[in-house]
DNA sequence: TGTTCAGGATCATATATTGAAACGAGGGTA
DNA sequence: TACCCTCGTTTCAATATATGATCCTGAACA
């Protein structure tokens, strides 16, 4: 692995729960050795990618990412894009809804919605790590993305954060296997207890999957005729919004979608 | 220079006006081997920073910043504090107002507005560079950075955009100099003609400006009245920006602001 | 006072980076 | 079709660079 694919993956570690790490805590965090952690830090530092408190010296991400972001936006709007996908998912069925990019360790949300008119909400914060195994929108992107990285996933250690998460490698192939074929994910209380989601994919002008958008609720909520709403809503969004990023959807997914919105 | 300040660099050759970069343009751009280039611009791909056409093979902005920039911006909401200060900026006198942050090729926009009342209107896009030696927010910052950094700036050649743009040093530290003595920059036509521009740094915790705001206008408008008015509007808000984000105002620029305020 | 932590320096070793050159895929032109 | 470009990619040997171990400094903290 290249030095640069090192350093970069320093930024990883830092999310909105953890958005300072200092010197040592990176050393635990990685077991990297200290002076090449130092190095590869400061140089980061150097370029702005990261900043250092002044008095505590611990490191959290800098201003040059803000930069980076802009110009990416304007290059592929794809944030804003997705927000009025996500904003009118979330009105019509009265739930909470979301967007999220697969990252090395699992789903990234990028945006969030929540109708809010019940009293139980779902809790959930934006740019929160979502993992693969575990979560309608992880699943939904691993049914659409090449066994390679399917197997690169399942190869790691499965944690459980419920008594019914999957952490059998074979288990989640089984969760995979079975979103490819309807062309939808869904999690029940795999992540979060009293939570059940649904997700689908949004393709790029590739035909490869480049994230996910999902619908959860609270497991009291989401009764047969809720989950359809969700389903349907769900397909016929990433069918439009795959077309508004000039996606292409892989012809065998057309056509379960399509089938699913006729029925 | 490490190999990862290298390859981090070619990032900033990315941005609104030159989203796609191929292989050959990134050779002419830099200079770098094309061997090492292609490694280095992989190994960003591999890390989501870069993603590439497949049919053209340029490369363009991944979407791991969009993450980054997320978690930046819920760690030091620094965006959104600029943005409610430039809105009322803008608001008060009527003009176009910016925010800037200082990258190695110049400022960078982060966030403009422009009340737009009028019929001729400052252009004006973000994530545009606008060079520090000829522009009000390039001064403003380079007045409250260390002497290395100004040094640096101006070893460099100066381009001239205009017919008044300063080009020579000399010059250059002048005008640094008396946006040191008075606590705000401007500029006159020395980067656009028929506009002047009013500038301001903001603050950090460390007493270090970290950015600018500014009010552009077209010089036909900027009479004397206005110049005083948009010196103060950006006077305060530069102080209470810079409260905002728990800065610390550098003591005797604290003062040349109050006195400002008090007349 | 003792401890923890960031950072800096040094150095032998192993490794990754470099640049040149060759390769192969397209795209154009005759 | 054949030819010639250009461009992205791969290969490889030489070498510059990164690495990690060790020791040291100084600051902050209890």
């Amino acid at each position: 692995m290249s030095t640069i694919e090192k350093a970069l993956g320093l930024l990883e570690y830092f999310s909105a729960s953890r958005p300072d790490i200092g010197l040592s805590e990176f050393k635990t965090l990685t077991g990297v050795d200290k002076g090449t952690l130092h190095r590869h830090l400061t140089a980061l530092r150097n370029c702005g990618y990261l900043e250092q408190h002044h008095t505590t010296r611990a490191y959290r991400l800098g201003p040059a990412v803000i930069r980076l972001s802009i110009v990416r936006e304007k290059t592929v709007p794809l944030v804003k894009t997705v927000e009025s996908y996500i904003d009118r998912l979330s009105e019509s069925v009265q739930e909470l809804a979301h967007a999220a990019l697969p990252e090395k360790k699992g789903m990234t949300s990028i945006y969030s919605k929540d109708a809010g008119s019940h009293g139980t909400r779902v809790s959930f914060d934006e740019a929160e790590i979502l993992p693969f195994h575990a979560t309608s929108s992880g699943i939904a992107m691993l049914a659409f993305s090449d066994q390679d990285v399917v197997n690169c996933v399942l190869s790691k250690p499965l944690e459980s954060y419920t008594t019914t998460t999957a952490t059998d490698a074979k288990d989640v192939q089984a969760l995979i296997t079975r979103a490819h074929a309807s062309g939808i994910a869904s999690a029940n209380q795999s992540y979060e207890t009293e939570v059940i989601s649904y997700a689908v994919p949004f393709f790029g002008a590739d035909g490869e999957a480049i994230g996910t958008i999902a619908i959860a609720a609270p497991a009291s909520r989401m009764d047969a005729a809720l989950a359809e709403q969700c389903s349907n809503a769900l397909v016929a969004a990433g069918q439009s919004l795959s077309r508004d990023l000039s996606g292409h959807i892989p012809p065998h997914i057309a056509g379960i979608w399509a089938k699913r919105l006729e029925s």
